[in-house]
RNA sequence: GGUCCCGUAGCUCAACUGGAUAGAGCAACAGCCUUCUAAGCUGUAGGUUCCAGGUUCGAGUCCUGGCGGGAUCACCA
């Protein structure tokens, strides 16, 4: 089983939710290429405080407006309040402040995270007015969530909800504790000691009962284990939270469950700009719909500027260009090792040329190309295995020989990059050969069906290649 | 401060987990389109692999100590 995503019902997706859904879906391909039996799942976060606020600025400010009304995706308005409901509650902070109080005061007693711990309250009791809102805002967002995920390739198998899940964490932690493997302390709250492993203590129940971010964990884990016979578990999640997953894995040992061990924390380091980190309060965020929008309209400048495309019906020539666009993107998240931190310059945006997606969609096209030209595209004429090779085409075999290695050396480092960069050698050593050596127009016969032969398994290779990215490859560009 | 991750060409990234002369792309410069798609191909230039020790026949890779960058250490998620 892979999880990947988990958003938060509170904001849009971001550039590192499409790093993360990128290598969370392409890992889990690769797995499959490697003769596993693999379950895709997303664990969506949509209870807690943080949609409280969105709810209540909604409330607010929202005049009863829904995105149609408005015209907006939904994930794009319930964002909008809540970055609302943090600005006016600056506002009454910075109000407080100066009738007098102390910052710590202020956050605390400002009248708007009164109103949305209320609201908290009332969603844990299930309050019907607040349970009917909690439940329209969220499909508003999950609306938005799926227009984006369409529009990168990313899907799953199953979709958790905390709101589903939180209990079961909280029965296993008191099951726990009666059996004597967790501590209580005197206000009620409950603890798992780690002290031996080097660690704190961590806290798994606070003193009114409630759960914590652990808790939802260790129940999904459990809840997960117990529906379906998996022998390992993965974690697709950013490195700011590997000390997380150290103590999750940890207190599921602790507690007695053998799979315990078995879970595994893809850790992937952060997307920056060139700016530094991304932060959603300082705007500095860049959103996944408008980037996969400027992107596309990149490609569509660049081909029109090739004149390729023409010819071509509108629709068509959209496909390509999405293709392209979304290849670009795709590749240049995916080549980079998933543990290293990666830059991201908007201002450059991705480029078409080198060591890209377009590059190896464009050696695809050319080959598909050439066969269509040969009229060999369904058939493909039998070639004499005793010919000499020329340099190239040797090359080009033994390059293409390495592919059952470079797809299980992937799937053991869980690094689609290991394939993006082989397709890169090989794209390039096509070329090379298509450069040198004539195949179509080749005269001799033999070494016509030879090089037809040759081009079809690359062309073959790139697109089982990119598929295993998540990357689709166009017949023509 | 404790713990974890990272540091390779001006920039973005590789280097099969310890092997031979550290490779690509971008940017720069010089070439190649009346012949299968120039989103391509060829060449030039660019390196004390952060520093100092150590292990080894052999270190970008392993160990120790520094320096620099990032993350994390909540009754937030």
């Amino acid at each position: 089983m892979i999880e990947y995503s988990s958003p938060n019902t509170n904001k849009p997706l971001h550039l590192g939710h499409i790093r993360n859904n990128l290598l969370g879906f392409s890992v889990a391909r690769i797995l499959e290429a490697c003769g596993h039996e693999v379950i895709k799942v997303n664990l969506v976060n949509d209870r807690g405080i943080h949609i409280c606020k969105s709810m209540v600025a909604w409330q607010k400010w929202g005049e009863n407006k829904t995105p149609e009304d408005l015209g907006v995706k939904g994930d794009k308005l319930v964002g909008d309040f809540y970055v609302k409901f943090d600005q006016q509650y600056k506002a009454q902070i910075a109000e407080l402040m100066k009738e007098g109080m102390t910052e710590e005061e202020a956050k605390n007693k400002a009248p708007l995270i009164e109103e949305a711990r209320e609201m908290l309250r009332k969603w844990e009791n299930r309050d019907a007015s607040v349970l009917e809102l909690w439940e329209k805002m969220n499909q508003w967002v999950y609306d938005g969530f799926d227009v984006t995920y369409k529009t990168l390739g990313i899907e799953f198998d199953k979709i958790y909800y905390e709101s589903e899940t939180y209990k079961k964490g909280k029965s296993i932690v008191l099951d726990s504790l009666e059996k004597g493997l967790l501590i209580k302390k005197e206000d009620n709250s409950v603890w798992a000691d780690l002290t031996n492993d080097k660690l704190d203590e961590k806290i798994l129940l606070r003193s009114d009962g409630t759960s914590v971010y652990m808790t939802q964990d260790l129940g999904t884990a459990v809840q997960r284990f117990e529906e379906y016979d998996i022998d390992q578990h993965v974690y697709v999640v950013g490195n700011e939270q590997d000390y997380h997953f150290k103590v999750l894995s940890l207190i599921l040992q602790k507690m007695g469950y053998q799979w315990a061990s078995q879970l595994f924390h893809l850790s992937y380091g952060m997307v920056e700009l060139p700016s530094g980190k991304m932060k959603s309060r300082e705007g500095t965020v860049v959103d996944a719909d408008d980037l996969v929008e400027t992107m596309i309209q990149t490609a569509a400048d660049v081909s029109t500027e090739s004149g390729k495309l023409s010819g071509l019906d509108k629709t068509e020539i959209e496909t390509i260009n999405k293709m392209v666009a979304l290849g670009a993107l795709k590749y240049f998240m995916l080549k980079v090792d998933p543990k290293k931190n990666m830059l991201f310059n908007p201002a450059e945006s991705i480029d078409f040329n080198g060591n890209t997606g377009p590059f190896i969609q464009y050696t695809h096209a050319r080959i598909r190309s050439l066969l269509r030209k040969a009229g060999v595209e369904n058939s493909l004429p039998a070639f004499d295995d005793t010919l000499e090779l020329a340099q190239k085409e040797l090359e080009l075999i033994k390059t293409m020989a390495q592919l059952p290695e470079v797809i299980d050396e992937a799937g053991k480092n869980m690094n689609p990059g290991s394939i993006a960069n082989y397709l890169y050698d090989l794209v390039k050593v096509f070329n090379q050969f298509y450069h040198e050596h004539s195949v179509v127009n080749e005269p001799d016969e033999s070494k016509r069906n030879l090089r037809l032969n040759l081009s079809h398994q690359t062309g073959k290779i790139i697109k089982h290649g990119m598929w295993l990215l998540g990357i689709d490859v166009p017949e023509r560009m």
